[in-house]
RNA sequence: GCCGCUGUGGUGAAAUUGGUAUACACGCAAGACUUAAAAUCUUGUGCUCUCAACAAGCGUGUGGGUUCGACCCCCGCCAGCGGCACCA
């Protein structure tokens, strides 16, 4: 077998126009199959079939890439059986952490461990016969890819959707590296596990907010599978309420502070808002600190100073723990309640999140369970604005009404009053753009004293990473580039004068926001892809990836597509039609896969036991594509023994063809043909369980016949395991008579068409129940189905039937043509 | 707490989407071949009662409902998995 891999491998690797996918579009024609080169008219319809690129490292292809791309493989391998122009592309999303740090360990440029890395992954993933067009390659690393994802950054930046800002960011003190939200789980580096703490930063944001709602929209247009919108929707976080303004009492004249502005869902409960909070960053605090507010009813500055001081210390660990209760720090000031003409007092308290809304909320301690709890721990006044039934008391024009229209109401007011809006908040957050390292894209800016920051002129790009000594991260946090003087210092773009160059780099995301664009133009070198092209393949059809990927580079990617449409530069608004989760395979002990607990399964030792395509295959068999699966031994021997089953059975019936051909008999074709409806319907909607199921089911059926096929019979039986099995089927065809140019693989010959006329059933058995229990069957032609009256009677001299009508009376009876028979009878 | 998903034999899982539940595979049992084992092949295999049955009853987490008919649709509960979580 292991020989036979090795024979294929070669010849694919000799004939890779086989896996090429045309473009049909602009002059250059060279890449075109040979299909499409020497047959007149091909089908010119596409399929961009897309599977999430690898994180190329050290360790080599797991077991989970296996298994994600050989669903992709088979998908794709039918489709371009099935006559669709197939572009199923590969290639290193290479960037990042783990690189880097092997290559401090073992003091070789990240670049030579990258490329190491990748021709493993590549080698193997030949092995695993994945159909990859490999004449699409791309690698995040390579200066002309970069070039174009730095080009995207600069139209970010002049777009004003990228600034400049001192933020705390989540920093890991581990990893030396500043995270995104998105890279922070429960406070913890998603890396590493350390616990986060804050720093504040000069960092680059992007404002994916500005495209929130445009991303929520963008998801009706798309087939994803529902878990993902909904992933995405929660990720976003959309909420829709109203800003109000509370006047500050007694607020002198020249304080910037007038108004405490709040965000809430609920405006309708505003006759029941007793206090307000602000969070401890909130500028309202310093103001108070620096006395600039001034009517401060009591002086409790330092108090309020303590409490400040302490939570900045806390991580956001301890500050998010739910149980320990809430703390505060009344802040001497008082707003009036518009609603109610009331003062009421502002505290200060960590529950209350600096970054959503803005950063202060109203105190509606009657209906809100954390204004309750803050409440009665500071002994604030609690007033009910709700009843039993849902309907307002206690609120003036608002008495009486449901919330929907207390809502309405409420904010037509504050707009007619000017101190308040309908508004929309989000948990999403900016897009914090910035990382201290070095394996990563460096982001083209510019920062000259005189011109503030500017972008690295368009045509000076790629701004290539420099070769260096050493790229260790830096204690103080900044990147590494910073210590390489010769590089960072350059000359303004715009006065020519002395200027620095920016030493962040861009996060991992920012090479696969557009890398499925890229695929469609690889070698482009004015654009990033060509818009015919794109006009051609645009969008992806199916997008095949991990759930982990859902709110993060999904959402990403959408962002960066969604904001090249606006520019005008790709053609479609979404780029991605439908989205797959692939399941997870764990190990043989149902435990995630992970060497600490040594129950790794490595694909390539144990194709070389088995053979690829058992392991292909098994993959496939072993449950449902998006399910969670346990590795088992047995099940795949089960696997291995079809196979070998099968190369028998097909070897013997090559063997038994004579010279006159061999006609097939009438049972072997309906087996076939519905064999044929089956696997393509299977693998159209990508259940190759049951693909494969009815696959061994065919073959036992077709076995205990021990009747000669014909040739066609044979071919049709090869091309349907074409996709799982691509060693064992192009062996087996080779085996044939070669019937077609394309050097005759099987892998682009023709899928199998359905002959219907066998599979128009001549008889139907029909199921005959009494009261709901099935008694009996009963088989007639298919064509007298429609027979109600015979039929009946036919299922009331039934054998098995009859002796339970004796003696009662039947009620009613239902016959459901070709299906059943139901009498009720008493 | 919120969102999403799942619950079917000893095990992984099927079920044309409301029409004969348990396909396919593993495991197990018996048998064939073999000095023997492995491999391979054949037969059986949801549960209960039974010497046995092509006999009857029960059976898709659980309690109800709709329906001639429910793994499938509706309502309530229980358990598990994944994600989010002081988001006003």
């Amino acid at each position: 077998m292991v020989e036979n891999e090795k024979k294929w491998q070669e010849f694919w690797e000799k004939h890779p126009e086989l896996y090429r996918a045309n473009d049909f579009v602009g002059t250059d024609r060279s890449v075109c199959s040979k299909k499409a080169q020497t047959q007149g008219s091909v089908r010119t319809d596409k399929k961009y079939i897309l599977v999430e690129f690898p994180y190329p490292s050290g360790s080599g292809l797991h077991v989970g890439h296996a298994f994600s791309f050989t669903g992709a493989d088979v998908y794709a391998r039918f489709k371009r059986m099935s006559g669709f122009n197939v572009m199923f592309p590969m290639g290193w999303d290479a960037f990042g952490l783990p690189t880097e740090n092997y290559a401090i360990k073992t003091k070789q440029p990240p670049q030579k461990v990258t490329k190491d890395n990748t021709d493993k992954f590549k080698s193997q993933m030949k092995q695993l016969a994945f159909s990859f067009d490999w004449s699409r390659e791309v690698n995040t690393t390579d200066p002309k890819y970069y070039k174009w994802t730095q080009w995207i950054f600069i139209q970010l930046f002049k777009a004003g959707l990228a600034y400049k800002k001192k933020m705390p960011i989540n920093w890991c003190p581990s990893c030396k590296i500043g995270l995104a939200n998105e890279e922070v789980v429960n406070s913890r580096c998603e890396r590493c596990g350390t616990e986060v703490s804050r720093r504040n930063i000069d960092q680059w944001v992007v404002k994916i907010t500005d495209y929130a709602d445009k991303l929520i929209e963008g998801l009706d247009k798309t087939a994803f599978i529902e878990k993902v919108k909904q992933a995405q929707i929660k990720w976003i976080g959309k909420s829709e309420g109203a800003n109000v303004k509370f006047k500050i009492v007694g607020a002198i004249h020249e304080s910037p502070l007038q108004h405490l502005e709040i965000f809430t869902t609920r405006p309708d409960t505003m006759f029941g808002a007793t206090f307000m909070v602000v969070a401890p960053e909130h500028e309202l605090v310093d103001e108070i600190l620096n006395n600039n507010v001034g009517a401060i009813h009591e002086s409790p500055l330092q108090k309020i100073k303590n409490y400040v001081e302490n939570v900045r210390k806390k991580s956001d660990l301890e500050r998010t723990e739910l149980t320990k209760g809430k703390t505060g720090v009344f802040s001497g000031l008082y707003v009036l309640n518009p609603a109610t003409g009331k003062e009421i007092p502002i505290w200060i308290s960590d529950f209350v999140l600096p970054n959503y809304g803005t950063g202060a909320i109203m105190g509606v301690p009657a209906h809100d369970d954390r204004d309750k709890e803050f409440a009665e721990k500071f002994g604030l006044e609690i007033i009910s604005v709700y009843d039993d039934e849902e309907k307002i008391i206690n609120s003036d024009f608002l008495n009486g009404m449901k919330p929907a229209d207390a809502i309405k109401k409420m904010i037509d007011w504050l707009q007619e009053k000017e101190i308040g809006e309908a508004k929309s908040s989000y948990h999403l957050r900016d897009w914090i753009f910035s990382r201290q390292h070095y394996w990563g894209e460096p982001i083209p800016m510019v920062y000259c004293e005189k011109c503030n920051w500017q972008p690295v002129p368009e045509t000076e790009l790629p701004i290539k990473l420099p070769e260096v000594e050493n790229y260790e991260p830096t204690d103080n946090g900044e990147s590494p580039l910073s210590l390489i003087p010769g590089w960072v210092d350059t000359v303004c773009p715009i006065c020519r004068e002395p200027a620095k160059r920016e030493t962040d780099t861009m996060p991992n995301w920012a090479g696969s926001d557009w890398y499925f664009l890229r695929y469609i133009d690889p070698f482009n070198e004015k654009t990033f892809a060509d818009f015919e092209k794109m006009k051609y393949w645009m969008p992806v059809d199916v997008y095949i990836g991990g759930d982990e990927h859902n709110t993060l580079h999904l959402l990403y990617s959408r962002f960066i597509y969604k904001f090249l449409y606006d520019l005008g530069k790709v053609p479609v608004d979404e780029p991605y039609f439908k989205r797959l989760s692939h399941g997870v395979i764990l190990g043989p002990d149902g435990q995630r896969m992970s060497k600490s607990k040594g129950n790794v399964i490595v694909p390539e030792v144990v194709a070389e036991k088995y053979g690829v395509d058992v392991v292909r295959m098994y993959l496939m068999f072993i449950g449902p594509f998006d399910g969670t699966m346990a590795w088992n031994e047995n099940t795949l021997m089960g696997v291995k023994r079809f196979l070998d089953r099968f190369e028998l059975f097909i070897k013997g019936q090559i063997n038994n063809q004579s010279s006159n051909e061999t006609v097939s008999s009438q049972n072997a074709e309906v087996i076939i043909n519905k064999l044929i409806k089956g696997v393509t319907e299977d693998i159209d909607s990508f259940k190759f369980n049951t693909a494969i199921a009815k696959s061994m089911e065919a073959l036992n059926s077709l076995t205990a016949l021990k009747e000669n096929i014909n040739l066609k019979s044979i071919q049709t039986l090869i091309k349907l395991i074409a996709p799982f099995a691509p060693y064992t089927a192009e062996e087996l065809y080779s085996q044939l008579e070669k019937s077609d140019e394309n050097y005759g693989s099987v892998h682009v010959s023709e899928w199998p068409k359905i002959d219907e006329k066998y599979l128009k059933e001549e008889k139907v058995t029909i199921a005959v129940a009494i009261n709901g229990k099935v008694r009996g069957q009963i088989e007639l032609d298919t064509d007298r189905q429609e027979e109600k009256e015979e039929i009946l009677k036919m299922a009331k001299e039934n054998d098995r039937v009859k002796p339970w009508l004796e003696g009662k009376i039947i009620n009613k009876e239902i016959y459901v043509p070709g299906k059943m028979i139901n009498f009720l009878i008493s």
